[in-house]
DNA sequence: AATTACAAACAGAACACTCGGTATGTTTAT
DNA sequence: ATAAACATACCGAGTGTTCTGTTTGTAATT
């Protein structure tokens, strides 16, 4: 593995034990056993750093569930149920980052969020990708109605449109409110509320 | 107002504009114009200080606005709905605290948001305050379907507790969308949301 | 010889917080 | 009535630490 694959994997871990601001340079140099000067032959900056990091183990990440799950097969519940569950309920390459080895502490999607939170409230550029990652599994899941209504799996009379975004504010509902009161987890959450919406769109 | 207040004020204000970490003691001591020793007469210390701020101006106004909707008239629907609003919607003590005449800038729930996240990220307490009032929330609504359902105007066939998760969650999943695409309303996405769980609901 | 990949010392600013002091009341004792 | 004793509210220079980022140096590779 490169240095730099090093340092960025290390200040992902870092990340999702202390939050972006309490992570320092030091707590990089010394936790990827560099120097300042090689950290800074390989990034420009610390906040270029920062945003490297959240694209690749976060955005890029969800955006590739995303297109994984449009491309699989299996009824519209399946696939977005699927879909909502490794993006937050698995979290691949959050275990890959963490557990190779040394550390076998569980890294789940709640963290995640108070990151995400983070970056946005500081990097635009964060912001950007977290509006884009939305459009995307809005659409994702939009689609995946139209198709069930395609194939007469689901009601022909209801709005795509809108019940897609209501089932995605109420998917991300549920992974918020598993950060407030992790005691139900958020299988079950998704799943609950999954059943209530097909009750009222299966045909 | 004493000094204590303005300080606590100001640094509200401050909060709402750059997030909580990147609000330094100097720049609090420069808004509020008073000196360090000033604030150290009235804070033991910073943290004290953030603390004290996001529990007076975020959750003692939550907490108070549940406590009136559980107070007031209204049907089920119209309760819960205008809890949500109020709360997340004209938010009262920011604009008390924001445009009290030099300032003009719309303060939103969208910052509160990201503020508390970065709150419950820093500090234990906070996210003590937010588990708390989240339950606060959720059994309000529960209450109040077990109250249109003693009425008779929702079904009684349905597991008040349940619904109550899905509404609660649904409800919080529109505030996270709004900050992710504001585009839309955050009024509309909750009316919508609401009106599709009342045509399943009611009887 | 030149480039790559780092090492190490250092600069300069910002940070939260301390501490000796001051000015202005407010009791209490004579 | 007056002075002593104390309490409250605040001042602002100064401390030590930590921060990101710069600069210069060096070993290995091409």
């Amino acid at each position: 593995m490169s240095t730099k694959d090093r340092i960025m994997k290390t200040t992902f871990k870092l990340f999702l034990k202390k939050g972006i601001v309490d992570v320092s340079l030091s707590d990089i140099i010394k936790a990827a056993d560099i120097t300042t000067g090689g950290f800074y032959y390989h990034f420009d900056s610390k906040d270029t750093l920062l945003v490297a990091v959240l694209k690749k183990y976060v955005f890029d990440y969800f955006n590739s569930t995303i297109e994984y799950a449009r491309n699989s097969e299996g009824t519209p519940r399946e696939k977005i149920e699927s879909a909502m569950l490794t993006m937050w309920g698995e979290c691949v390459p959050i275990a890959e980052a963490t557990t190779s080895g040394e550390s076998s502490e569980k890294a789940d999607y709640r963290k995640i969020h108070l990151l995400l939170m983070e970056g946005i409230q500081k990097y635009d550029v964060i912001m950007e990708y977290y509006t884009k990652y939305h459009h995307n599994l809005l659409n994702f899941i939009k689609e995946t109605i139209d198709e069930g209504v395609a194939r007469g799996i689901i009601r022909s009379d209801i709005d795509s449109a809108e019940l897609a975004a209501i089932i995605h504010s109420s998917m991300v509902g549920s992974v918020i409110m598993w950060v407030a009161m992790p005691e139900i987890p958020l299988e079950k959450r998704i799943i609950s509320n999954m059943d209530y919406y097909w009750e009222c769109t299966a045909k």
